[in-house]
DNA sequence: GAGTTTGAAACT
DNA sequence: CAGTTTCAAACTC
């Protein structure tokens, strides 16, 4: 284990590394951030290594650095790692094209070593095989490591043109300057960080500097100010969209989520987010499964591999135990896709923007670091088909949250789900039910029959409960549709708070992936974090956060709405100065189905992957 | 644990 | 854009 993470940093690093240091950004950077780069730190191996270093795959596309977020996940053999580094080196694609081997398909190839195998699975995969090909093709000309000029010239272009995780990708590139060029600047970041607790550095912390990070990037102009503090923050926050992810995933388990993104004290630091990004989401969980706080985890980390320590048991063991852990326990729910190579929508880990990971149990599986490439031009290719695909589906309106009279915190603003559910049997009343597995309810949008949602019908009414006191009086309905109304011209029937209540008494499986912080973050987050942000952001900062916000179009709409999963977003918005935000509401959810659902529809909503199309 | 049901995603 | 097929989750037994 010594190496795992070393190996999968290097993948392209050497070249990348050098230049880095000579680059202009790395000076930059440097000169913005107020944290010494300490040298050699010895710990360097664990989390350096780790994923944030292979800077090449991360400029070389944008993607990659979703890549390495997500990559955490999956890091956990070092063989693998190894696999990745030498393929990074020489060209992924290369490999990918040349086999013809008849492909082997192993289950939970995340830990074999056998990259190539499982390139050439691709290879030969019938028509897979082809579009793989041609994926690869594409990917390997983009793949050629680039000079940090041309890198950066790149990435600010992607930055803009994909506004949902174009942050990620900004996050890495800090990222990459301070851990890579900076090996010690992790763990210094780190440390700095926990220093400046007296800033009131908690938890949050790591979610500020996200959101400094995305300051930087596209505030640039505006608040140079936030700079050091928000540089070296924004350098010290690694991966926001692993936390995102870690969020999203461990979010499927309410207590787990909330540990982990609350719980993590002062000491969370650069460390915290490089933690959860190492560890992976599922670790994280595991972690919490063992009564560790965030904190803790993020402080061992360092110190230890996590990757040692999260060494898991047996795939299926686990994937059994977040099944069934069901409410009690926590639930890492991984993906168990058989034909779809984990490359499709389909696929739950893919359609979130992140690796599969050990307790998944998916046959031929490509959503793997090791085929970050391939992962990358799916993506990339679904996204052209539909730039929404991985945008989250249940819209969330930060409005009703005032509405609402009792806990906003606690209740979900108005939600609504995206497109709406097409259901015809389970009459919205079961998780096929997209609105329903999101807790939202149904709206005009919805196609289905015999619309029950619990969480409000189609027709606008409300709850079955309402069902109950439907003669009595609709008030919660005509509430809620009050609120739709009145924030929501466009007047799709959305769920309000009143809901809340319901949803915490509905039989809302263990399963259920909710995720609660959605409407907390939901609150300003517009303005800042969206990807698409930027565009927003000048606009009108204050109308972004403003909740009225949904006069805006359905695009901008959308993209708050994968913002509002951000936790880093919120956060911004909320504290402009980066001061401590009091994280609304975070722990809320705690008895809240909503913390616990992970739905697949939230899991989307914390897209790990950087967009690789603008979204509009 | 295996089989069925369901509806989204993908394909035509 | 509509219809069909594929797929994997959700569910049932």
């Amino acid at each position: 284990m010594d190496t795992p993470q070393k190996s999968v940093t290097q993948i392209g690093t050497p070249v990348s590394k050098l230049k880095v240091e000579d680059s202009p950004v790395f000076n930059y950077i440097c000169s913005l951030s107020p944290i010494k780069t300490l040298k050699s730190i010895p710990i360097t191996q664990t989390l350096s290594s780790l994923n944030f270093t292979s800077p090449p795959s991360v400029f070389t596309s944008p993607h990659a650095v979703s890549h390495k977020e997500s990559r955490f996940r999956s890091q956990k053999d070092g063989s693998v790692s190894k696999e990745v580094a030498s393929i990074g080196e020489e060209g992924n694609e290369e490999a990918l094209v040349e086999n013809s081997e008849p492909a082997q398909s192993h289950k939970n190839d995340c830990n074999t070593p056998r990259v190539s195998n499982d390139v050439r699975d691709n290879g030969c995969c019938e028509d897979g095989g082809k579009d793989l090909q041609k994926m690869l093709d594409n990917v390997k000309k983009k793949s050629e490591t680039p000079d940090w000029e041309t890198l950066i010239a790149a990435t600010t272009e992607l930055i803009y043109g994909s506004p949902r995780e174009s942050e990620a990708f900004s996050c890495l590139l800090k990222r990459t300057s301070n851990s890579e060029v900076m090996p010690t600047s992790k763990p210094v970041s780190n440390t700095d960080v926990g220093n400046n607790e007296s800033e009131s550095v908690d938890a949050l912390s790591i979610l500020h500097r996200g959101v400094r990070r995305r300051c930087l990037d596209f505030e640039i102009p505006g608040n140079n100010q936030q700079t050091m503090g928000e540089s070296s923050s924004s350098c010290v926050v690694p991966s926001i969209g692993l936390h995102l992810n870690a969020i999203a995933i461990s979010s499927k388990d309410k207590d787990v989520a909330n540990e982990y993104s609350f719980s993590g004290n002062t000491k969370v630091g650069l460390q915290s987010s490089t933690a959860p990004l190492l560890q992976s989401p599922h670790d994280i969980v595991r972690e919490n499964e063992t009564g560790k706080d965030a904190g803790q985890i993020i402080e061992e980390v360092p110190k230890s591999s996590a990757l040692v320590e999260l060494t898991p048991i047996s795939p299926k063991k686990k994937r059994r135990k977040s099944e069934q852990s069901g409410e009690g326990g926590s639930s890492c729910k991984r993906c168990n896709c058989k034909k779809s190579k984990c490359l499709k929508l389909y696929c739950e880990c893919f359609a979130a923007g992140v690796y599969c990971i050990e307790p998944c149990s998916c046959i031929d599986c490509f959503n793997k670091p090791i085929h970050e490439d391939v992962v990358l031009a799916t993506r990339k290719q679904i996204e052209s088909r539909n730039p929404l695909a991985f945008a989250p589906k249940v819209i969330r309106n930060s409005d009703s949250i005032i509405e609402v009279g009792e806990d906003a915190s606690k209740t979900p603003a108005s939600a609504r789900h995206k497109r709406g559910c097409n259901c015809k049997k389970s009459n919205c009343l079961k998780k096929y039910c997209e609105c329903y597995q999101g807790g939202v309810g149904c709206s005009i949008n919805c196609r289905c029959e015999g619309c029950k949602n619990a969480f409000g019908r189609k027709d606008g009414s409300l709850f079955e409960q309402d069902e109950e006191n439907e003669t009595s009086g609709k008030s919660g309905t005509m509430k809620t549709q009050q609120n739709v109304e009145l924030f929501n011209p466009a007047a799709q029937p959305s769920t309000p708070m009143p809901i809340r209540q319901p949803l915490a008494q509905l039989p809302i499986s263990s399963n259920n992936r909710l995720l609660p912080p959605q409407s907390h973050f939901h609150h300003g987050a517009i303005g800042s974090s969206s990807s698409g942000i930027y565009n927003i952001r000048k606009p009108d900062m204050s109308l972004m956060s403003h909740s009225r916000i949904e006069t805006i179009t359905e695009d901008i709409d959308d993209m708050s709405e994968n913002l509002i999963h951000s936790p880093i977003a919120n956060i911004n918005s909320l504290s402009p100065n980066s001061k401590r935000v009091s994280l609304p509401h975070l722990d809320s959810s705690e008895s809240s189905p909503w913390r616990r659902n992970g739905g697949r529809n939230l899991i989307r909503s914390f897209p790990t992957f950087p967009s690789l199309t603008p979204h509009h």
